[in-house]
DNA sequence: TAGCGTTATATAAAAAAATATATAACGATT
DNA sequence: AATCGTTATATATTTTTTTATATAACGCTA
């Protein structure tokens, strides 16, 4: 138990008042959706049950000023989801946020020591 | 639902390849029983059972190199508890980080835009 | 129009986490 | 040696969260 390794880690997301709105998890649902154009899909991608994921985009629709995911549901294939231009600008905004997060803990990583 | 007010938030801790060793609730912790000299007394300072906040700090004490607190029972009030040289460090290495953590939400807060 | 795979939604079941309860150990103080 | 308030630990209960199951709606396709 002596010399343990010791890493800064951490998570950012971004919030209203109301509480937490975006956070990595729901922009790699986000991704996901893009990539396969399915909620089914990317819940079963990431392990996660499709009421899970379906809750967390109607959140992000509902909060994110305006819908992120547009969905439909019959048709050719069943159905589909797409990710609308607020969502790629979600995505591509947090990932700016994501980078600068990853530099600043690179930067302070080895500033703990016991 | 127009223009809500984004604000970028976060956390930071610190971990080793075991998991997570130190976060801002266990340094609350920390400082809590290092003003009361009480385990049970922080606990209820911040609404947790006595049990969590003991899991807490074994945990703390198993994984920090060497222990943080040292407690004792029996004899004048009961009991007592005190944070060690490197429960000390601890609290003041991780507010170093955590100010630093700081600084950095509030140099990028205004830089999610929808 | 029957079938398909998905979205949408509610409800039930299961799992996990938090909390409460109980009890013993402890040592200075009286 | 009895008391006190705390630490230490196990067990039980409750609450919360997660996951599973079921069912309906939908619209293209064959």
């Amino acid at each position: 138990m002596d010399k343990p390794e010791f890493k800064i880690n951490g998570r950012i997301w971004i919030e209203t008042p109301d509480g937490k709105v975006l956070g990595p998890g729901r922009v790699e649902l986000l991704e996901r959706i893009k990539a396969s154009g399915s909620i089914r899909q990317a819940a079963l991608q990431m392990k996660m049950s499709y009421k899970q994921a379906w809750d967390l985009i109607n959140h992000m629709n509902e909060n994110l000023g305006s819908p992120v995911i547009i969905s439909h549901r019959g048709g050719k294939g069943g159905g589909n989801a797409v990710v609308t231009e607020n969502g790629l600008k979600a995505i591509e905004q947090f990932y700016f946020l994501q980078n600068k997060f990853r530099e600043f803990l690179k930067a302070d990583d080895s500033e703990f020591r016991l």
